[in-house]
Order: C-alpha cells, then sequence, then structure tokens
RNA sequence: GGGAGUUUAGCUCAGUUGGUAGAGUACCUGCCUUACAAGCAGAGGGUCAUAGGUUCGAGCCCUAUAACUCCCACCA
C-alpha cells in the first residue's frame, strides 16, 4: 500500500502539481458555500526568500487550510508588490543602470521583465513550500488593474478633498532623488563634528556662541533661536547678527521654547531646512524660505562659491573658510544619531516641493481610526495597542507622490496657468498623463489652454493600501466589491501594522466605509540568534528558504512553522526542523502500519466496539475538540501541539495494545479484531485531516492511497473536519488512561530490571476502583505487557507484579 | 525620554481564574518488541532574570532594576 519509506522531495512536487491541475486551492464564485476571503499581503520582490519570510505566509495557511476543512470556499489570493520605489532600486542594482538617465518607457520596460522573471521565481518557492493560495487570483501591483484601483483611489479622494496638492517641506533622499516619507527614514548612528562658532552682532557690540554640526547650511540659515527662559541670552531677543561667511545675510534672534538651554551653546540657528524643528519654525514664524541644498544634494547659487559642491565637500570647504575667518573657537568630534533613508540609508535632507498628501492626522479622523482599530479582531490581541499609540502619536498626513519613475502615474495634469488640477476620466483608467492629453480643451477655472502633465508617480504604499480593493475588483465591479467588503482576514509582521494596516484601514473607510477585513493577525520574527532579527546579511544557506526546502521538504519547514505563541519572535534552529521530519517519519510508519491491516477493510461499524477502541476515538473527539478550538483563536503552534500530543499517545500505547488483535484474530476473535479496524479506520483519518493543516503533502499521499475511495473528496484538503462519530460515554477517558497507567507501571518495572519489554511475567494484581472496565480489558493488558495471569483487588490504583518468566 | 513584548531545564518552547514546575530535544540507563533504532521504555536535570511587596500560599498579582527585540519622540 504506502511506500516502505516516504520520498519527500518526489512527493512533494506530486502533490503540488496534483494540486494545481486539479484545481483543489481554486474560488469558485459560484458555490453556495460560505466564503473565507483573505487579503494576502503581496510580498515585495527583492533578492531570495528566507526562513523568515515564509513563516508568517505559512501560518496564515494553516488558518487557510483549517478554514477551507471548515467547508469554506476560500478567496485566496497571492499578489506581489513590484512597483516603486524598492522595485526601481532592485532593478538599478541587478542592471547596473541609474533610472533617471534612460526615458522612462524604456526603464520600465526593463524593469517589467524583471519583475516577471522575480514573481515566477517567488511564486514557485511559495507553491514549493506549500502555499494553498489561488495562483489564478494573483496581481502585480504594477499592474492594469492595480493601477486602475490606485488611480480611482486617488481622482475618488481628490474630488472629495481629501487628497490635496501643497507645498510642504518634506523628507527627501539626494541619492534616490524622491520625496519620502517619515516612516521611511531609520536612524543611525553617525560620526560628525560639532561646530562651534562666533556670530558676529549687527550693531557691532560683541559675538554670540552658535554650535551646528551643518556648517554648509549657514547660507540658508533665516533666524537664531534662544529659549525665552535663558537669562544668558534672554536680552538678545530681537536682535539681529550677521551670517559667518555670508555677511550681507542679516536674521533676526528669536525666543522658543523648543530650544535646549542646556544643549550645544544654548543658541541654535535655523535653516531652511537642516531638520525637523527648522520645519516647525518656518511654519511657526513665517520666515523666508533659503533652499542651500538641490534635489541632487548639491549646493545651490545661494551658497555663492559653494554653489555646485556636494554637501560633505561643501562642509569641509565651509569648515575650512570659518577656521581661516576664525569663526571657529571650538570643535567637538561627536557621534550622532541622523535620519537616514531605509532604503538606500543616505541621510535625508529637508525639500520643499508640491506634494500630494492625503488627510489622516486631524483629530476627529484620529478617533475614527481608533474606533475602527477597536471594531477590528486582533490576533495576537495585544498588537492592539500598538497600533492605538501610533494612532495616537499620528500628526502628520499621509504623503504620496514620488519623483521616480516606476509606479503608478498620478491621473492629473495641471493648467499650466493657473495650476488647476485636470484629473483623468475614470473610464479612461489606467492613464499615464506624460503620453496623454486632458479631454477638456480649456482650463475651467481660467480658461487656459495649455497643461502640464503630473510627472510624479505613486508611493508603493498608495497601491498596498487598496488590496483589499484590487482583490475584490473595486475598479470594474463597484457594487459587487462593496458587498464583499471586509474581508475576513488580512496578516502581516509586526513592523507594518502602521504602515500597511494603518493605510489600508484608511483607505477602505474612505472608499467603503467599513474596516477592509474583519480579522487581523500578527505574526512574530524569525530571530537568527539570541536578540538577532533574521536579515539578508545573516540569511545564510542555512536559512535560505529552496536549500532549507530542497534538504528538508515543506512538510517539515512548515511544521517548524507551527512553533510557540502566535504573534512571537522565535529563535530558528536546524536542530528544531528534526522534531519535524520524526513527526513525518512516525506518521508514515504508523500509517503504514495500519493500513496493511486495512488493505481488504470496507470501513463498517461493527456492532460491538472494544472498550479500548471506544476510548481512543472519544480521546480523539477530545483532541480534535482542543485542536479546532486552537486554530479558531489563531494559534496555529498550539493546535500542532495538541494533536502530535494525542498521535504520539495512539501510538505508543493504543497501536502497540490493538495490534494483537489485529495481527491474531484466530487467538482474540474477528469481532475483536474489526472493533480495532474500525478505531484504526476512525482515528487515524481524523488524525491525518488535522495534521493536512500543517504538513499538506504526506497526509495527501496518505489520504490518496487509502482514505479517497471511502471519503470520496478529490484531496484531503477538501475534506471536512468532524469529530468521530460515537455515542457518548460517561468517564471514559478516565477508565482508559487507568488502563494505560497499568501498562506504564509494566514497562517501567521491566525497565528497572533492564529487562526486554517482550519479557513473560507470570502474574500481576491490579488494585483499582475502575475493576468493571479493566476486567473487560484484560485481553489487551495481557497481550501488550506479556502478563500470563490476571488477578483484581477493590482498592486505591495500586499494580504488583509477580514472578519473572526467564527463558 | 515614552510605550509594547520577552526573560522558566544545557537547547527550543508550554504553563488558562494564584494552590507541590511541563513537553520536545540533548545527556544518562536499558530494549534489535512480527510499523518505525531518525524507534521503544525508563531515569536524572529548574533559586521560574534580579530585588522588594501583597497573600495562608506567587512562575502567575503590584513596585523597582537589568538584558534583549520592536515602535514612537529627541538628535542645533
Amino acid at each position: 500500500m504506502l511506500d516502505k519509506k516516504y520520498n519527500i522531495q518526489e512527493k512533494e512536487a506530486k502533490w503540488q502539481k496534483y494540486w494545481q491541475e486539479n484545481g483543489i486551492y481554486k474560488f469558485d464564485p459560484k458555490s453556495n458555500k460560505p466564503t473565507f476571503s483573505i487579503d494576502t499581503p503581496p510580498p515585495t520582490v527583492s533578492g531570495k526568500l528566507h526562513i523568515g519570510h515564509i513563516s508568517g505566509f505559512t501560518q496564515a495557511d494553516m488558518i487557510a487550510r483549517y478554514e477551507r476543512m471548515q467547508g469554506k470556499n476560500l478567496f485566496y489570493p497571492l499578489g506581489f508588490d513590484n512597483n516603486g520605489l524598492p522595485t526601481e532600486l532592485l532593478v538599478e542594482k541587478e542592471k547596473k543602470i541609474r533610472a533617471h538617465t534612460l526615458p522612462r518607457e524604456e526603464f520600465t520596460k526593463i524593469a517589467l521583465d524583471l519583475v516577471a522573471k522575480y514573481n515566477d521565481a517567488y511564486k514557485d518557492v511559495m507553491v514549493r513550500a506549500g502555499m494553498s493560495c489561488d495562483l489564478d487570483l494573483g496581481y502585480n501591483t504594477i499592474d492594469n488593474k492595480s493601477q486602475k484601483t490606485s488611480q480611482k483611489s486617488f481622482i475618488e479622494l481628490a474630488k472629495k478633498g481629501i487628497a490635496y496638492r501643497a507645498n510642504k517641506p518634506s523628507p527627501w533622499c539626494c541619492k534616490c532623488r524622491t520625496s519620502v516619507a517619515e516612516l521611511e527614514l531609520d536612524d543611525k548612528e553617525l560620526d560628525s563634528i560639532f561646530n562651534y562658532l562666533n556670530f558676529k552682532l549687527a550693531d557691532g557690540s560683541g559675538t554670540i556662541p552658535i554650535a551646528t554640526t551643518r556648517p554648509e547650511f549657514l547660507p540658508a540659515c533665516v533666524a537664531i533661536f534662544v529659549n525665552g527662559d535663558d537669562e544668558r541670552y534672554k536680552n538678545l531677543v530681537g536682535k539681529k547678527v550677521k551670517v559667518p561667511l555670508f555677511e550681507e545675510n542679516e536674521v533676526t534672534i528669536l525666543a522658543d521654547s523648543k530650544v535646549g538651554i542646556d544643549k550645544g551653546t544654548g543658541i541654535v540657528m535655523c535653516c531652511t531646512f537642516g531638520d525637523q524643528t527648522d520645519v516647525e519654525w518656518w511654519k511657526e514664524y513665517k520666515l523666508p524660505l533659503k533652499q542651500a541644498i538641490d534635489e541632487g544634494g548639491r549646493m545651490t547659487e545661494i551658497a555663492g562659491k559653494y554653489a555646485g559642491m556636494k554637501i560633505l565637500d561643501a562642509r569641509k570647504a565651509v569648515i575650512e573658510d570659518l577656521k581661516t575667518a576664525g569663526y571657529i573657537f571650538k570643535q567637538d568630534p561627536i557621534k550622532h544619531a541622523v535620519k537616514v533613508h531605509e532604503r538606500c540609508e543616505e541621510p535625508i535632507e529637508f525639500l520643499s516641493k508640491k506634494q500630494w498628501f492625503i488627510k489622516t492626522s486631524t483629530p476627529e479622523l484620529k478617533k475614527k481610526w481608533a474606533e475602527l482599530g477597536e471594531e477590528l479582531i486582533w490576533r495576537p490581541e495585544s498588537m492592539k495597542v500598538r497600533y492605538m499609540t501610533w494612532v495616537n502619536n499620528l500628526n502628520q498626513d499621509w504623503s504620496i507622490s514620488r519623483q521616480r519613475y516606476f509606479g503608478v502615474p498620478f491621473p492629473v495634469w495641471y493648467c499650466e496657468k493657473c495650476g488647476e488640477p485636470i484629473f483623468a476620466d475614470e473610464k479612461d483608467l489606467p492613464i499615464n498623463p506624460l503620453t496623454h492629453s486632458p479631454k477638456v480643451d480649456k482650463c475651467p477655472k481660467c480658461g487656459h489652454t495649455t497643461f502640464l502633465p503630473e510627472s510624479d508617480v505613486m508611493d508603493t504604499w498608495a497601491t498596498s493600501s487598496v488590496t483589499p480593493q484590487i482583490n475584490l475588483n473595486w475598479a470594474d465591479d463597484e457594487e459587487g466589491c462593496n458587498r464583499r467588503m471586509p474581508m475576513d482576514m488580512r496578516f502581516c509582521g509586526r513592523d507594518i501594522i502602521t504602515t500597511w494596516s494603518l493605510r489600508t484601514i484608511i483607505k477602505a473607510y474612505y472608499h467603503q466605509n467599513c474596516l477592509p477585513w474583519k480579522k487581523l493577525i500578527v505574526n512574530g520574527w524569525v530571530m537568527a540568534d539570541k536578540g538577532v532579527k533574521i536579515s539578508k546579511h545573516l540569511a545564510n544557506s542555512k536559512m535560505e528558504l529552496n536549500d532549507l526546502l530542497s534538504a528538508y521538504g515543506a512538510d517539515v519547514i512548515r511544521y517548524w512553522c507551527a512553533i510557540g505563541a502566535y504573534g512571537r519572535d522565535v529563535m530558528f534552529s536546524d536542530e528544531g526542523l528534526k522534531d519535524g521530519y520524526k513527526l513525518l517519519n512516525k506518521l508514515w510508519n504508523a500509517s503504514k502500519f495500519v493500513l496493511s491491516f486495512l488493505e481488504d477493510y470496507k470501513p463498517k461499524k461493527p456492532s460491538q466496539i472494544l472498550p479500548m477502541d471506544r476510548y481512543i476515538m472519544h480521546k480523539f473527539n477530545d483532541a480534535f475538540k482542543k485542536t479546532c478550538a486552537q486554530y479558531e483563536n489563531v494559534e496555529m503552534g498550539y493546535a500542532k501541539a495538541e494533536i502530535e500530543k494525542f498521535f504520539w499517545d495512539f501510538c505508543d500505547n493504543y497501536i502497540e495494545l490493538a495490534k494483537n488483535r489485529l495481527y491474531k484474530p484466530e487467538v482474540y476473535g474477528e469481532k475483536a479484531k474489526e472493533s480495532a479496524e474500525w478505531a484504526c479506520y476512525n482515528v487515524l483519518l481524523g488524525v491525518i485531516k488535522l495534521f493536512a493543516i500543517t504538513m499538506p503533502h504526506i497526509t495527501e499521499e496518505i489520504y490518496q492511497n487509502f482514505f479517497k475511495q471511502f471519503e470520496g473528496e478529490k484531496s484531503v484538503h477538501l475534506c471536512v473536519l468532524k469529530p468521530i462519530e460515537i455515542e457518548n460515554e460517561e468517564n471514559i477517558i478516565e477508565n482508559g488512561d487507568e488502563v494505560e497507567a497499568i501498562v506504564a507501571r509494566v514497562r517501567q518495572f521491566k525497565s528497572e530490571k533492564k529487562l526486554s519489554l517482550k519479557t513473560e511475567i507470570e502474574d500481576m494484581t491490579i488494585q483499582s476502583e475502575k475493576l468493571a472496565f479493566i476486567k473487560e480489558c484484560e485481553d489487551d493488558i495481557k497481550a501488550v505487557t506479556s502478563v500470563r495471569e490476571l488477578k483484581y483487588k477493590d482498592g486505591d490504583f495500586a499494580v504488583t507484579i509477580g514472578k519473572v518468566i526467564e527463558d
């Protein structure tokens, strides 16, 4: 029946092919089964996948498989995120080209080619890892449907005034030549020099000391700040100072409480823009705008002789000149945290450019986001706190425009004269304004007849945040999409609760006025070592997914993924993979063994079922209930542990005991054999079905080889989970446990005496309060313990073992 | 600086409402048992991060501290 040895690689490939060819995981739009819809996060295609990537996906896949086996019609797509800056950087790196040196169409073509290659590779690994997505439901965040959805979302929000265009100083990456969101910034410790300068008071009455790490910003200096409570400098407020090296510039000394009295010299220069505080001061005090740095990170004309220099070169040159001119009186080397762009790790600047924003941060909106957060089911529950904290601290609107090439274009033109935006017609979407003209002859506001296309593209989050709408085809079937919202579940890593999840919630609220999904489950991370998050740098071949799959197979990797409490970080070790292999092996051997007795068996409920057979079926039902309860609560690790515990007990105790009856019907009777067969059939089928969630391949192999002919479903994954039908019986578990305890006592005795387990024993006295039940199991007990005669005594549990029979 | 999480056996992790500390693995002792030696049986192994507190009783509740992870704020 089953092969002597289970060939992991061969069988896994075989069943993966079978599932695809037979559409086992296909969503059926015509089905009248209840739907369970999953908003699978589209992974960003970049480099190789490691164990950390797949762990969250695998855990969610277990929920998908559980729900499918509840008889539901799964809507379970697999999309890919492959637009925007991350992809553009990947293309630049891989193809060794720079995007801005090529025409946009040419770059886009190269990018799409590369993206297609990566998509296929990713899809392949996902399938190899045993994901049960419907591959026909996939999408790319750069495909037409996604573009159309993002553009439609943008137009709708812009027309409602929720998306607006404004000139706001925003973080800017000079290397990537684009604005970036606050959220895309990281901190990085960098060496720097604190330069102490003397600024001359304009009235010639002396100098004031100012410390700065960014002297190249002097040409953009627009004000000086002191703290109004600082006794030393109070009297300076209102006076003017000359900017060193740019003495024709005179700026005023102002007072503001943001200045730390004991920081630096207690006097700060404000430049447009050195950092976030400068931006705030500039706004609050309506200071002039002086832009010293251009989009590519070079000094502008206002920097005079430094114009055209790169930032760091300019800094060196300015410091030299300051020294020569005698402005510097002290220099301290320091290490300080600088904000860098997370994608390229270059320090960011602040540049004021027109950008599109989405309103997210008014008090009323924040209240709404909090309400929606309360409404959403979070697993683990504690993850909600992160979301709430973030929502409370939200103080920036969401900037969605990027000055890049490879992304979804803004479907908008501006009147050349008055700047009025002209939006594309919805029916023309997706549209690229660079290659198309607006459908109006003249500006509705001023009558002007020439228009300028928007050349920016949307940030990738602007698309990632509408994955539910992409999945449910909002762009082409608004009514149908709105009816199917919210989806049932989204899963994600906890680092992107604030980016992905919140923004998806925001969009769903604006477009459908509801949550995007009912449930959000948040997975933890795989750690490479104590306190070390697994990362590209650390992902050696030990963690590379393709290698792991080749070495262990998907079932074993998946087994490992179902570890511990959901949402917690776990440590990866290949030691841990051994456990999965052991279970796989055990499952195979036990099935092979049990099925060898069932070769010509036709499942039929016997008229009489023996006590230990009733016991094991009740015990299975107990484990079944507990396992399902864990899945309902999104605890895949606990669920696996629950059924696994039962399974080992089934093997080591029940099979050991029942196999005597299966082997020797001539001794124990045909009826005793039939009873055991019935129990074995039901329990093994139940076990296989529950393990199908964790280990889909080996369980399919076993199902197809035997159970399929009776159960009918063309895959174990389409079977419905249900307990074994058996009449309820008081105390059956306690009674059966007592029998197992008797067997355990004999095993302990033999082990202590260093005897073989098959050593025969003359007699044994069992003292118990459950004698009625135990006596019914006499044959089983005698067979499994090799005790020739049993004696009974009523009372507290005790086992007295008689004489050992020597060979 | 603020917040969230973690800290339990050598290792990886459980431990529901407070009531004598659990599993797997590793180690040790046995067993070639008519499925499985990657197996089976058995044994040893813990000051539950630290210091206080509440309680008849604390791994669990409270306070403080330390280490690690993450988020936010600051970073002239």
